[in-house]
DNA sequence: GTCTATAGTTTGATAGAC
DNA sequence: GTCTATCAAACTATAGAC
């Protein structure tokens, strides 16, 4: 009987698609790689994802969407003004990035970035997180009394800040991207101040 | 003779590896796709790269630094202040990507990203990019009256917001992600005024 | 659902004539 | 410097036994 918490086969194959996309890309992961990542066979893979390797991407994209957005609603529920959850967040993707030396960004967009033109399936994966991602920030400034179109709008900068700092941490392996990316988006967030 | 305004094969063939990559990573792209791409034979193609696809890659960066370089300088020595700068320069990234049908992104990091864990000379040609980039806002900052430290922390948040909005509006294939980057970059700098 | 074997392409790279 | 031909390896995907 399948459990809420067994972690079947379909889930290992899930997260080691994932886990090899965001460090190797979308081209640069063989489907071999895979099944050796998630101990399981060709044949299983093929059976779960009847689709090939799109299927997985895509997949993929939607598990390192959800991770994305537990870390993004876990901070915003924690920090009771936005502006330190934006410290909180960057200090959360800094923390994250050192720990794999570097290796493990955005799964989303460096999987995407590469295949988004010649791929829909992906590029539409990746829109949907970036959507995602933008409403649990939006919400989080108006329930702090932001009206509708700023917080729209400040949410979107919130995301790609993020998103651009992250990118840079990982080349320049260092967190002063996302350091100073978390300070100076509470910096922006305050400057709204009633 | 060679001329400064002549293009020889190798500059077709910087030039193609840099348009291909941008827009289908590095493992994306193939040594075959590039000399049809450049018009050069792969006999060609090895004359000027012997170090094959590595060597090729880092020229592309290489160019795809230069290039946005090129474009930072042009708008801060156009545009008084820095804060217009980041309007202004927002909205050139903007243009360029409509343009192209959401198909250019930043060839330093589709490049990049991907590859970095495992080919060091990609990642240090990256990461030279950054830091290019980055002494050039610096640069306008300080000029514009900001302390040292200051414009070296602002200078840092601005091309990591760039980076992730122009990937954004790539993913989304609008240019909002940017415009509200250019308006709340503008708003960061000038949060500092005297 | 899991496994092995393999078909059919494409890849990065090299050799050698011109 | 340019070109063609080709190698060995890797790739995605499928077939079919269990």
């Amino acid at each position: 009987m399948r459990t809420k918490h067994e972690v079947g086969t379909r889930d290992r194959v899930v997260r080691a698609t994932a886990r090899l996309m965001q460090r190797q890309g979308y081209t640069g992961t063989g489907l071999k790689d895979i099944s050796r990542e998630a101990e399981a066979t060709l044949g299983s893979v093929y059976h779960f994802f009847p689709g090939g390797k799109v299927e997985l991407a895509v997949a993929a994209i939607g598990h390192g969407d959800r991770e994305f957005a537990d870390l993004l609603r876990t901070v915003m529920a924690r920090e009771d003004h936005p502006a330190d959850a934006m410290v909180a967040c960057a200090r959360e993707l800094a923390t994250g990035m050192r720990d794999s030396e570097w290796m493990d960004g955005c799964p989303v967009t460096t999987t995407a970035l590469e295949s988004a033109r010649r791929l829909p399936p992906i590029r539409d994966a990746a829109e949907r997180a970036f959507a995602n991602w933008h409403g649990i920030v939006r919400d989080k400034l108006t329930a702090a009394g932001f009206d509708d179109d700023t917080a729209s709008d400040v949410a979107h900068t919130v995301v790609s800040t993020f998103q651009g700092a992250e990118m840079t941490a990982q080349i320049t392996r260092t967190t002063t991207a996302l350091d100073l990316a978390g300070s100076h988006l509470a910096r922006l967030v305050r400057s709204y101040r009633e």
